[in-house]
Parts: structure tokens; sequence; C-alpha cells
DNA sequence: ATCGTGACGAACG
DNA sequence: CCGTTCGCCACGA
């Protein structure tokens, strides 16, 4: 069975709490996988064409705690809009998320 | 099987 | 602090 390394990316974003945010490596270190980040990534970016909204994809931002973008930049400010609706703050000046308030980081100390 | 690619990340300089 | 380089690894052609 080809269980897709996409789908189990896909069950570790649905566990993310609303108002809260985790990162594309931390993912991948979930799954066993700490290098994998850029594959979890592109999972998410599979998933915009392919799924509808099922998936909190928002909740996932770079390791700098920014959203991360490549040259989209509406999808960049779709995902911002619907943080903020979380109750999530980025810092005015970097766009960054303080992720000792927001962070959603499970096994980590 | 090989090659190019990418919503990443850590290491450099 | 900032831009660049390099490593990672699943996927599709």
């Amino acid at each position: 069975m080809s269980e897709h390394f996409f789908e189990s990316v896909y069950e570790v974003v649905k566990k993310i709490p609303k108002g809260k945010v985790t990162t594309y490596g931390h993912i991948a270190l979930l799954l066993g996988k700490p290098r994998a980040a850029r594959v979890v990534g592109y999972a998410l970016n599979a998933l915009q064409k392919d799924l509808e909204t099922s998936i909190p994809w928002q909740r996932v931002i770079n390791a700098k705690g920014q959203i991360s973008f490549k040259g989209e930049v509406l999808r960049a400010n779709l995902q911002k809009k619907l943080l903020e609706k979380e109750k999530i703050v980025f810092n005015t000046k970097t766009e960054i998320v303080d992720f000792e308030v927001y962070g959603w980081f499970p096994g980590t100390k």
C-alpha cells in the first residue's frame, strides 16, 4: 500500500489546535524525518490544489516564526488573515509570531 | 532507475 | 543581522 507521506503530514496538521502554530520542521520531526521539512512544505502545497479547506494549513509556518511563501503573495496574505482571525498576533515590524505564546510543539520541552 | 524541484532549515561568511 | 550555500527527501516526469 502506498501510504503517501503527504497524508501523514495532513494528519499532524489536523491536530494543531486553533490559535496555535507550528513549523514545517517540527512536523517532519514528529513523522520521524527531522530533515524532511521541505517535503512537508511540498505536501501543503499539493493540498491547496487538491483538497479544499478541511486542513488548517495556515497554522504551519517556518522556523523563523514567519509566514513562508515563495512567490504567491496572495496566499501569504490569506494565511496571515486566517491566523489573525484565530487571535494570533504578528510582530508589527518583523511579522514574526511569538512561539513562546502561540507555538505548538508536542514532544519538546 | 536518474533528474529537477520545492509553503524548509541549519550553517556559513 | 543579512544574504548565500548546502543538505535533505518524497514526488512526478
